[in-house]
DNA sequence: TTTAGCACTCTTCTTTTTTGAATGCTAAAA
DNA sequence: TTTTAGCATTCAAAAAAGAAGAGTGCTAAA
């Protein structure tokens, strides 16, 4: 469908605009390509006809539409090396195992958001593949306990019970010990229905005041997914010329307070995924890319989110390499 | 100083201003103020002649300056009674004793900030008021443990641990009873230095493989300040028309960003305290009303960002409220 | 197929004009 | 002494007009 110049075209057109936001003039373009700017003008007429580019006013300088950028980054788009220094920045992350999740997390998502002046966010979820490791309880007063379960992959979850009746230490003992029988090995999800199946029906024979415990540890158990928000570097977007209208920046600061919104981003299909313009909920001047990963059962999916006119293949090729990294730790 | 004219003018000018974030003119006060516009002139020269009202341009209303607004805190303004709608909302988050403290920090800011169309952070901290209750070990494989760490207060830290010689069970037994029988009821910012200077001389004589086991729970248990910042309501200022120009609202969300500014919040006397315009660090047309609270030994501050022009009234009223209901808790 | 040349379009920036809301001041009234 | 009516004056904000410049499309020649 396109031929050879026209690739090269639009190729430059897109990069030469993500590196502007200026629409592109035919003259910009000749000494690159080696013909007079009425060829290149020509050439640009075919490229708009397709759909491909388009003009902010009749007398303008092109710029990608949405299918340009389409093109690009589904067809001429090359993957980046990425830089010695950030290579080097993402594996102080890496390599520092002491770090728990959250902070890893938290610095990971700065560190992404600096490297690509691209707002990030990583949004975690307690995962399926986390099994229940150990059940503790200890107790803070009459009638408070703090239960603790930790699953296999070293993910801690915590709950207050209140309990209103007074139930004597040994009760408490005797249902611990029972959960953790009956329920070590479980998947995190299935808790709640290990507890109301299994549990409840024989919890009577080994505990007096059975129905105060295995409520409170029901109420505590009942839901163990969590969800985690962290972003970073909202200010990166909002500071691109697309953004200037006060409006705008709103909308955007908005849909970032939006719950709902962030958490749609997780929807879909796995591997990397670039929404582009109107196929976000952002807005028509806004790119998300994101990917799915699993760290230690912990599932996620990390984010990049900037303006249509981002560094596609910057931004992919970090996604990948941090995905590649992170999947293969065990 | 202030003639009780002066002081109700004073009072009427700042009110409506707040309302509608136009400059007032002496027009729309002589009807409630019982006198003609020329009076009203006058005095509000008067005001002008004492700092406390400035013009926008030499023929324009009148607006409070910041000298103004401060009088008009300090002086002028009555606490205003909380709507039982209000109310009723408040108690049904302190009411739920079910929440995790993360849930009700997270659910309490959200509130507030709805409630007051202000942006609202709760900036918390770890404190020195949790004692040591209990500390637990479950390991994840040969070489990783996840040590938990419970206060009397209800509070939960855990952290990975990573041992690389091969160790027994029975030494990790021994050095968590070591642990425990030494460290429970120390706060928890001393962990670090009972480790230091009261396990670290004896451990060797319960423990065979005790170097390893000490450095790594000694990296664990260093340093347990963790704070948390939670925020909602980052549209609310931004949303106000003194906040209609893309420079400034790109700085007001570059300076919520920025977790030392933020941290800044919390320095400084206790009590509610207000800090009106350059008093802040975040803009001229801002202004922060910030507040400590202790809920179960968790210290924290929370604080209300809005523009310059908010209703102080019901702020303060709010934060009274809140920090009230929050520490007569036990 | 490519390119030079030119008329034409439209944005952006600057300048001008118009309108109207407020003020300060003066002098008269209370 | 305090209040008020009246009027000239100031300035912001909006609308209108003008000037400059960057780019395009199209035609006709290379």
């Amino acid at each position: 469908m396109l031929n050879g110049r026209q690739v090269e075209l639009l190729k430059l057109i897109v990069e030469d605009y993500i590196k502007t936001a200026k629409p592109v003039s035919s003259k910009a373009i000749c000494d690159t390509l080696n013909c007079s700017s009425a060829t290149i003008r020509n050439e640009m007429a075919a490229l708009e006809e397709y759909g491909l580019l388009e003009k902010t006013h009749i007398s303008s300088g092109r710029i990608p539409s949405e299918k340009g950028y389409r093109y690009y980054v589904d067809n001429i788009m090359q993957p980046k090396e990425l830089t010695g220094e950030d290579m080097l920045k993402l594996q102080t992350i890496f390599q520092n195992s002491s770090l728990v999740l959250d902070d890893y997390i938290t610095k990971s998502v700065e560190i992404v958001s600096e490297m690509t002046n691209l707002t990030a966010v990583i949004l975690g979820k307690s995962s399926k593949e986390n099994f229940v490791s150990k059940v503790e309880v200890v107790p803070i007063n009459e009638h408070n306990l703090i239960a603790i379960v930790v699953t296999d992959k070293g993910h801690v979850e915590h709950r207050n019970l209140t309990i209103e009746e007074d139930v004597s230490a040994n009760d408490i003992k005797q249902t611990v010990d029972l959960i953790n029988k009956m329920i070590v090995g479980t998947q995190l999800d299935e808790v709640g229905s290990v507890l109301e199946y299994k549990i409840k029906p024989i919890i009577a024979n080994y505990v007096k005041q059975h129905e105060a415990l295995y409520n409170a540890f029901y109420n505590a158990f009942n839901d163990f997914t969590k969800e985690s928000v962290v972003m970073a570097g909202r200010k990166n977007i909002l500071m691109q010329p697309e953004f200037s209208t006060p409006e705008k920046i709103r909308d955007i600061v908005s849909k970032f307070e939006d719950k709902q919104v962030i958490n749609r981003i997780t929807e879909e299909d796995d591997g990397v995924n670039i929404y582009i313009g109107s196929e976000t909920e952002f807005d028509d001047d806004v790119t998300i890319i994101k990917t799915k990963y699993n760290l230690n059962g912990e599932e996620g999916t990390i984010a990049l989110i900037g303006p249509k006119r981002m560094e596609y293949d910057k931004a992919v090729t970090l996604l990948n390499y941090i995905t590649s990294n992170i999947d293969k730790e065990d």
